[in-house]
DNA sequence: TGCATCTTTAACGCTTTTTTTACGCTCCAG
DNA sequence: CTGGAGCGTAAAAAAAGCGTTAAAGATGCA
C-alpha cells in the first residue's frame, strides 16, 4: 500500500467524562502517547463535540451526571461508527454485555490499569485504520452557513432559525446526510425506514421529500439539497458547489465546517 | 437485473484452546448464538486452520502446550487481520499489553463469564462487518482527466460538468465499462437490462447507445469511448487506446485510467 | 376523552423516460 | 449496379414516475 502525499495526523481521542481527576488524568496519558486530546465532562456535550469533531476514538464513561451513558451510546450509534471504549466502575456481567451489545468496542473497568487501557486504544485505532484507510469518515453534521443540520442533536436550522422534522423526515434526511453526494435508493430508503415489507410504496416517499424539501427551502428553480434521480432514488448535496461538484476523496479537514 | 440476494451464512469462530472442556464449553455457546465452530488444541494447528478455512473470528487461549500464543499471534498477524479475542489466565497488565499490541483486538481474563465473552464476539463481528461490507463493493470508476464515471455515486462529469443520465442509460454504460475493452454482446445487454424477453429488440439499444454517445461528447470523426462492433456488439475504451488493429483483449489498459 | 401531531391513503396534472415508428446511410454480396 | 442487412438518427406516441394537494386514519399526550 503506497501511502505517498498523507500528512500524519495524530489521532484524535474523545474523552467523556464528568470526573475532572480522570479527565486530567487520561488526558496526560494520551497526550504523551502522542494524541490529541478533546474533553467533555457530560454526555450532552460529548454527543456535540463527536458530531463537530468527528474524533478517531472515543472513551465513554457510563456515569455521566446528565444523560445515562447508555443512551449516549445509543444516540451515537445511530450516525457514527466511530470505536468507543467504555469506563465504568460496574464489574456486573451484566452491564458489559448491555454496553457492549449497544455497540461499544470495548468495555473497561475502573480502577483500571494506564497501560492496559492505552494499549485497547492502540488496538481499536489500528483496527479502524485498517478499514478506515480507503473509506472516508462520515459527516455527523452538515453546515453551510445557511442550512445546519445535526445528527447528534437531531436539529435543523436555516438561516439561524430552528425546523422541526419529524421522526420519519429526520430518519429520510439522516440517511441521505450519511450517503451524502451518493445516490440512496429508494428502495434502501423504504427498507431502512419503513422496513422489508415496503420496498414498494414509493408514495411514502414522496411525500417525506416533499415535506424536507419544503422546510429545506428547496427551490425546483436552483440546485436544491435533496436531487431527485427519477426511477433510482434521491441525493443529498451541499450547495457549495457551482454547478460542478465532485465525489472525489475528502481529505480530513478541521472537523468543524463541511463534511 | 441487478439483485442483492444475499444468502446468509453464519460466522465462523475459530476456538484455539488445549483444554477439552473449555473448547467444549465455548463450542456449545458459540453454537446456540448461531455461529459455525472450529476447533483446534494447539498453536501449530490453530495456525493451519487459520489458514485453510480464513474464519471471521478467532478466539486463542495464550496458554498452549506446543507454541507460546504470544507468538501464534504473532505469526498470525504477518499474514492475517482476522480479529482475534485472546483468552487468558494471567491478569498482569503487562500481559494484557502485550498481547494487545502484537494484534489482539481484546484480551479476556479466565475465568470468564460466557455472556461477556459472546457480546465482546458479537462486538467484533459487528465491527468487521461494517468494514467488509463497505469493502465490498468494488471501486468502481473511470477518470482520463476529461470524462469522470463513478458506477458508485452513480454520476458522470464530463470536463467538470454534471451529466445526467437515465436509468437505462446508466445501466448500458456500467455493463460497458465493467466489461471495459472487452466486447458486450446486444443480447448479453438487452437480457441484463431489458430482461431475456427482449434479446431481439436491438433498436432498444441502439437508441440509448446514441444517447450516451451524446452525452458522453463521442464524435464520429475521431475515437469513440463506445464502439461498436457490427453484428456483435459494442465495447467501452478509454481514449488513449489506438483503437483499431490489435486483438481486444486489452485486459487492463495501461497507467493514466484505472478502473 | 379530546386535542394536536404525525402518518397513511387517494387522486390528479405534469415531467421524464421509454417505446414505437419512420427514414437515411453504408457496406458487402449477388 | 442493385438490394438487403445492420446501424445511426430523428421525432412521435405511450408509459412510467414524480410533485403536489387534501383528507382520512393513527398515535401520543394532557
Amino acid at each position: 500500500m503506497i501511502q505517498t502525499a498523507r500528512l500524519f495526523e495524530p489521532p484524535r481521542v474523545l474523552v467523556v467524562d464528568d470526573e475532572p481527576q480522570i479527565r486530567h488524568f487520561l488526558r496526560i496519558s494520551l497526550k504523551t502517547e502522542g494524541y490529541q486530546v478533546v474533553e467533555a465532562c457530560s454526555g450532552e456535550e460529548g454527543l456535540g463535540l463527536c458530531a463537530r469533531q468527528s474524533p478517531d476514538l472515543v472513551i465513554l464513561d457510563l456515569g455521566l451526571p446528565d444523560v445515562d451513558g447508555a443512551t449516549v451510546l445509543q444516540s451515537l450509534r445511530e450516525w457514527s461508527t466511530v470505536p468507543v471504549i467504555v469506563l465504568s466502575v460496574r464489574d456486573r456481567e451484566q452491564d458489559k454485555v448491555q454496553a457492549l451489545d449497544l455497540g461499544a468496542n470495548d468495555y473497561v473497568t475502573k480502577p483500571f490499569g494506564v497501560e492496559e487501557l492505552l494499549a485497547r486504544v492502540r488496538s481499536q485505532l489500528r483496527t479502524r485504520e485498517r478499514s478506515n484507510a480507503s473509506h472516508a469518515d462520515q459527516p455527523a453534521r452538515f453546515d453551510d452557513g445557511d442550512l445546519c443540520i445535526d445528527l447528534a442533536f437531531r436539529t435543523l436550522t436555516l438561516a439561524g432559525d430552528d425546523v422541526h422534522l419529524t421522526p420519519k423526515e429526520f430518519a429520510v434526511l439522516k440517511v441521505l446526510l450519511l450517503a451524502a453526494g451518493r445516490i440512496v435508493t429508494q428502495s434502501q430508503l423504504l427498507k431502512d425506514i419503513w422496513g422489508p415489507t415496503h420496498t414498494q410504496d414509493t408514495h411514502y416517499l414522496r411525500i417525506v421529500i416533499r415535506r424536507l424539501r419544503q422546510k429545506l427551502g428547496d427551490d425546483p428553480t436552483e440546485q436544491r439539497y435533496i436531487q431527485t434521480e427519477p426511477g433510482v432514488g434521491y441525493r443529498f448535496v451541499g450547495r457549495m458547489d457551482d454547478g460542478n461538484s465532485h465525489p472525489p476523496a475528502r481529505s480530513r479537514s478541521d472537523g468543524t465546517e463541511h463534511f
